[in-house]
DNA sequence: CCACAAAACATCAACGAATGCAAACTTTCA
DNA sequence: TGAAAGTTTGCATTCGTTGATGTTTTGTGG
């Protein structure tokens, strides 16, 4: 059903040549940068690098992209779209903690599987773990969808839950595990290992952090 | 040239002339970048602008500050180093939980409160909340503090607490105070009420999402 | 007090990211 | 087909950041 959501939204309202031609070097613009990040590094390559191997002008990639950054993190909306759509087709009585934890597993469970290839998401994870500049965008990414979610939790238990209830569960939740997957990717975990934690790490914050020690 | 960044730090036995004209060059790049910010924006404001009314030049601006972002988080070194020493200092068999909730209340007290003037910390928050260049670096600063202090506590109380458990918890109550104070402030409430909202957070996420709805 | 080493600073040059602008080009559609 | 609308491009410019190199300032031993 995710891959239906993702053609829907990138080939519903295509007609014409026009659209198509821009959808062709939208795709070769990230995988020619996500070429050469792999290959140089990412501060190594430069815009022009990449605009070259996608046979288009520089300027022409900031019709494209806001920065540099933007083109790894291109389709991050689309996950705040699909755990919108899990708050909004909730259960008329599932408990909050179920919800929550359905939510994180949807999450982690998408993260290790995105559209392009096993080879190219894990590079990508790399780089924007390790590049300061994209682990900066990264967060503030996450951050600000973060709060569009809490919204929307207070919406749909609306009347059960405060705004700072929801922004309490959302913030601890994602805290958490992104907590937990970095520190578990830097002690030389897998990446089904640091899933793991993390699904521990949300167990944990559900449970509450008064049951440590 | 990181030692060099490291050198420029508050001390108090400064014997030298030279030590203390760095002082004062420091402070006075600070004030000059606050005042500018205040005074015409964040990006309105130029390097050479803020190296011109601190009377040195702009490349003598990159050896006191790695960013035109830094200027603004210089202290927030002495933040991480503040909650690392309540975590080396707690009591021989102090909860985690009360230790947990210590340090969240010490380091929201802290917050508002700063070297600095009360104006000039207000427009510092309004700064690092509004301009997106300044958010993006806070959050990468303060998830990499993280890090930091989940490992220590997981020295503290070895044996007794996993990497995972402790990433856990750090990163809930991290992440929940964050994104409540955001909300909070985003919606029009004073800092004290951001403040308290935080504190709210801190309790719920010990006492775990589960006793919500 | 003076010379010498080291640190801090300035000047200059360069690179890359990002933006505005207007000309050239392509697609659409009446 | 031809005008309108949308896209690409080259050019100029601004700004942050870094490197190389020379100059001033400061601390120290003779």
């Amino acid at each position: 059903m995710d891959e239906k959501l993702k053609c829907v939204q990138y080939s519903s309202a295509m007609a014409g040549i026009r659209e198509r031609k821009k959808q062709r070097t939208h795709q070769a613009l990230v995988e020619a940068a996500l070429r050469l990040f792999a290959e140089k590094g990412y501060e190594e390559t430069t815009l022009a690098e990449i605009a070259a191997e996608a046979d288009v002008s520089t300027r022409t990639f900031f019709s494209y992209f806001a920065s540099k950054e933007d083109v790894l993190l291109h389709d991050i909306d689309s996950r705040l779209e699909r755990t919108l759509a899990l708050v909004a087709g909730r259960g008329p009585d599932e408990a909050l903690p179920d919800l929550l934890m359905r939510i994180v597993r949807d999450a982690l469970a998408h993260m290790a599987a995105d559209d392009s290839g096993a080879e190219a998401t894990r590079t990508r994870i790399r780089l924007m773990t390790t590049v300061p500049a994209l682990q900066a965008r990264a967060l503030r990414l996450l951050f600000s969808n973060q709060l569009r979610i809490a919204r929307a939790l207070q919406e749909s238990y609306h009347g059960r839950l405060s705004l700072v209830e929801a922004a309490a569960a959302v913030g601890a939740l994602a805290g958490a595990a992104k907590l937990v997957i970095v520190a578990s990717v830097e002690r030389g975990d897998s990446m089904e290992q640091a899933v793991e934690a993390a699904l521990q790490a949300a167990e944990i914050t559900v449970r509450g952090l008064g049951s440590l020690t």
